[in-house]
DNA sequence: GTCCACTCGCTTGTTTCGAGCAAGCTAAGT
DNA sequence: ACTTAGCTTGCTCGAAACAAGCGAGTGGAC
């Protein structure tokens, strides 16, 4: 069911996707999707949350029990792995992501949160970076989470306009190199990374 | 009509707006908006052609015959000024810009044009820098111009979830300042700046 | 072992509402 | 009087959402 209506996202986003297809597409009648999921945006915050739940076990696979710039490039290389491995499934999710950033204030609030909670991720990595001293004891950790996400969300919506032009994994390993240069203790980081 | 299919938008997104709603809210019939416009899809469309002419006016205005760093800089201020001036109009543009990523190829490949043009701008400022040697020899030009596209969008992105939170302009100033400290040529950049 | 009540997963009938189209109205210009 | 532009109204089609119901399988009472 779920993946009849990740199907049907990707290839015509949400808005054209209708209930009936859903239903149809894996098997069912025309009704089931709407009465298994109440609504169409039930369906999609089901969606949204099956695809988290993943992204957060991949995740928190890579990482374990690593901490500060270790943790956050083992968190980059996570990101990168997903993609290889589940381009279509970012894809969806993303695609949900970003349509929804329009709708009501519940979904909104949703995706606010979501958000908000990957900035703490990265800022947490950061401040163990400090305290660990392979970043800079100026930097700080909040705004550094910013800018990280503010990037990686804006490529992935650049890559979902045209997934022919970006090429995501140089792109982000880019990114982290001129971010370290920024923020990396020049010492420390080398003898950590090496 | 246009002014209300804006102020629509930005209360519950394109998805929620109806037609009718449009042109009642204009002073009209439920009928004019289709009539004018021919689907929702054209009217949006061209909401999109109407924030970017203006967008591009502010622009360009700011950015005059600048070149180079200075370029760069003045368009990231008249993005700044743009937002404090007309937040909603960024509002709505953006909203209108995300929502349609999951859409027909039709609506994508025009917003993966918007991107490209986008990304040509910018590295075309980096490329007059490293001419001006303002900007590292070293520098790919196409590659920061995608880090800070990606930023930007990122950061809009964000701040469309949750406006209370992300704080445009200072994110916007610390990106810049982290970037060119990661491409600017040493000597020269605070020569030129100062 | 048989029967009944209950539940769960699914379907089908129906209502409501929006998009889009077509036909027509009205008023202003010529 | 004729035309045209701008707008409205009537209508059809399709999608979402809800309600009612169907049927297979389960558990309990005797």
């Amino acid at each position: 069911m779920l993946e009849a209506a990740m199907a049907l996202v990707l290839e015509r986003g949400t808005h054209n996707t209708t209930l009936r297809e859903v239903g149809e597409l894996a098997g069912y009648s025309r009704g089931l999707a709407s009465n298994r999921f109440g609504s169409k945006d039930e369906l999609f915050a089901e969606l949204i949350h099956v695809f988290n739940e993943r992204w957060k076990k991949e995740s928190s696979a890579l990482v374990g029990s690593k901490t500060g710039l270790e943790a956050f490039d083992a968190a980059n290389d996570s990101i990168i792995d997903f993609m290889n491995d589940n381009s279509d499934y970012i894809r969806a999710m993303f695609i949900l992501y970003y349509e929804t950033v329009g709708s009501s204030t519940v979904m909104r609030d949703r995706l606010a949160e979501q958000h908000a909670a990957y900035r703490r991720a990265i800022a947490r990595y950061i401040s163990q970076g400090i305290a660990e001293q392979t970043i800079k004891q100026t930097v700080d950790p909040s705004r550094v989470a910013l800018q990280y996400t503010s990037f990686f969300f804006g490529l992935v919506y650049q890559w979902l306009a045209n997934p022919d032009v970006i090429e995501f994994e140089s792109a982000l390993h880019d990114f982290r190199d001129a971010m370290i240069q920024v923020i990396g203790e020049p010492d420390r980081v080398v003898s950590r990374i090496a």
